[in-house]
DNA sequence: GGCTCAGATTGAATCGATTCAATAAGCGTC
DNA sequence: GACGCTTATTGAATCGATTCAATCTGAGCC
């Protein structure tokens, strides 16, 4: 394999100065029209693929692309729908600012660190709910601007956030209102370490993860207003993932109490639920209530549609990247939550009522 | 703002040489504990972010990314999806490399040729409809290995493709076999122009873009077959995207022959064209049958399920991701296409059945 | 012809790291 | 104490470009 031609070389076979072949390809309009051609000629002659962004880079210092840090594989940004939405919105505020994306996956953990490490992008945007401080310690070490998203990652950094705690309250709150006393809480991945299933109150109480304490804080509070301990209710640890998820739905309606309320800490664990209840015919809201958490454009398509806490997913990725490029000062955006209500929700059957 | 530290900088303060320095970062074990722990010490105290990726790149020479090079706006990798499918078949191979994802957007002129050249990148996947040839050129420029997506590249390059050909001949073929006689056809933008509206038979003629001109193709072959000619079926062109698709379906349903099948170019144009029959009030597949292409996973959830050309849209992902970092002999490869008949096209009503 | 001045071209310095041949230091042996 | 051997460290070369102060060129004018 031959060497690959360089800037210098165009310049020799042209019989000009490395700085005027590079005038010709930056600042065409400095040199005499019959010196450009010439090098232009060499260049076609050479096979120059035009100056190499390695080099370019070198000096000019900037990228003009942003890196988006996740903890999941890199096929996450494509199959999640929070992910999409939230990217869409990253997206449309880069495309307003002419620069690239980059993604980064910290997937697997010695990967993870160098991948941050060695990502050539102007900035961050991290967004993760498990491993959040690990990556997020990875890339305040850049030394670059970088905002993290649902993720608090302390003073001096900036952070995109919703009141997990209220939204979650609203929805414990308004299965409670319309009666329900059997409940039970399909939650995310409280700690980092993969594993799922049902979650005893230790575990509860030692959450890593600050989006699902607020949330599981909210629920509690609800709960804790109609007279309910948390530490009593059935926790169900889940991967939110539609069909990894499907076997701890199960699980969960298969328990032993009669439940006829599910809190779920996203839509796609609530709509896991509702496949789930499907398969043991019970009907949704008739026999079993769902509410969710995020308001995915699949909520309101569900079959029943989804009662949810509606969160701006889209804009949340726009004020994140919005915030790098402003380059102020470090600061935290906290974006309303909603209740919405659909048809996920009811009463709870007659029977199962109680005080 | 006080310069950035640089290796060189904690050199110095840690009394060592620069290769030294290096070495503790990328090969601790070569160097003495202590020397170490005394570098390492050095770099926190002037907050050293670690070795500037921009540096080593030069040196190293490979970027660990590969970029992606369409022909819309970033935000279009997140909200089409056939985009979404496409990416995350990429996206599972990169992830198997360790390699990373750069999204390059080759939507206005000027800024595309830039984003191109400038990308930092190991090679490029090349994927668009429109302005193929234009982003195709610019990335060859770069000599860098790539392969295009559903473009004719020419010899010498990478390419993934399916028979356009044939699967625009099996949706065809199928409402004609079911006796429509009155059809239309709802085509991807022809040139890349950005006009769309009813396309007269010279544009027809004219287009640009391979897997549209081939498609039309196909529906002309199939219908030839049946002594129909293409020019005297009228062609509705349109983007394809549901919002902006909307008044062109409706602009088509509302056209003076009462049309009974219409061939869409794109699932996403058929489910445009559904919703605009039910705003009509004609009834599908009763009083309008609609044949989609590529399969997109609306296509079995829409109502009705669309009858569509299914295209294995991950694959061809997967597929021009393996043959970059093959770094094999340039070659094309064809995936299959697959007639899926479902509940979108039925016999036309009896009244308009005419030979 | 000599002088000025603007515009074109040059060449050295720079960006921030890695690499590797050469050197130095440390250690055991005879 | 000299010799070899291993291991650690140094320092210069290199990657591929951009930048800018200095120099060169040539036209216009007196």
């Amino acid at each position: 394999m031959k060497r690959v031609v360089r800037l210098t070389d165009v310049a020799q076979a042209a019989g000009v100065s490395k700085g005027t072949a590079s005038n010709v390809f930056n600042r065409p309009e400095v040199v005499r029209p019959e010196v450009r051609t010439r090098v232009q000629e060499a260049a076609r002659r050479l096979g120059y693929g035009g100056p190499d962004p390695r080099g370019r880079l070198l000096r000019a210092g900037k990228v003009n692309a942003i890196g988006i840090v996740i903890a999941d594989q890199l096929s996450y940004f494509f199959c999640d729908p929070f992910a999409r939405l939230l990217m869409s919105g990253i997206a449309e505020v880069c495309d307003q600012h002419g620069a690239g994306i980059s993604l980064v996956s910290g997937a697997s953990g010695e990967q993870a660190a160098w991948s941050i490490e060695t990502a050539l992008v102007d900035g961050f945007i991290v967004h993760c709910l498990e491993q959040g401080d690990r990556l997020i310690e990875h890339t305040r070490r850049r030394n670059l601007p970088f905002v993290s998203i649902d993720l608090d990652a302390g003073a001096g950094t900036s952070s995109v956030l919703i009141d997990d705690r209220q939204g979650a309250y609203l929805a414990a709150r308004h299965l409670l209102e319309l009666g329900h006393r059997s409940l039970a809480i399909m939650s995310l991945e409280l700690r980092s370490d993969g594993r799922f299933g049902w979650a005893d109150p230790e575990r509860l109480g030692s959450s890593t993860c600050r989006v699902e304490r607020d949330r599981m804080a909210g629920y509690a509070a609800a709960l804790a207003e109609h007279g309910l301990d948390i530490e009593r209710i059935p926790v169900m640890e889940a991967p939110n993932d539609l069909i990894r998820a499907a076997p701890h739905a199960d699980q969960l309606l298969a328990g032993p109490d009669e439940i006829t309320g599910v809190l779920c800490m996203s839509d796609v664990l609530a709509l896991a639920v509702i496949e789930a209840a499907r398969r043991r015919e019970r009907r949704v809201p008739d026999d079993l209530s769902v509410v969710g958490f995020d308001d995915i454009p699949e909520a309101a398509a569900a079959t029943p549609p989804l009662t949810t806490i509606a969160q701006p997913i889209a804009d949340k990725g726009r004020r994140a990247a919005a915030l790098i490029f402003e380059e102020a000062e470090p600061r935290s955006e906290v974006l309303p939550v909603r209740f919405v209500e659909r048809g996920s929700t009811a009463r709870p059957p007659a029977g199962a009522a109680r005080t």
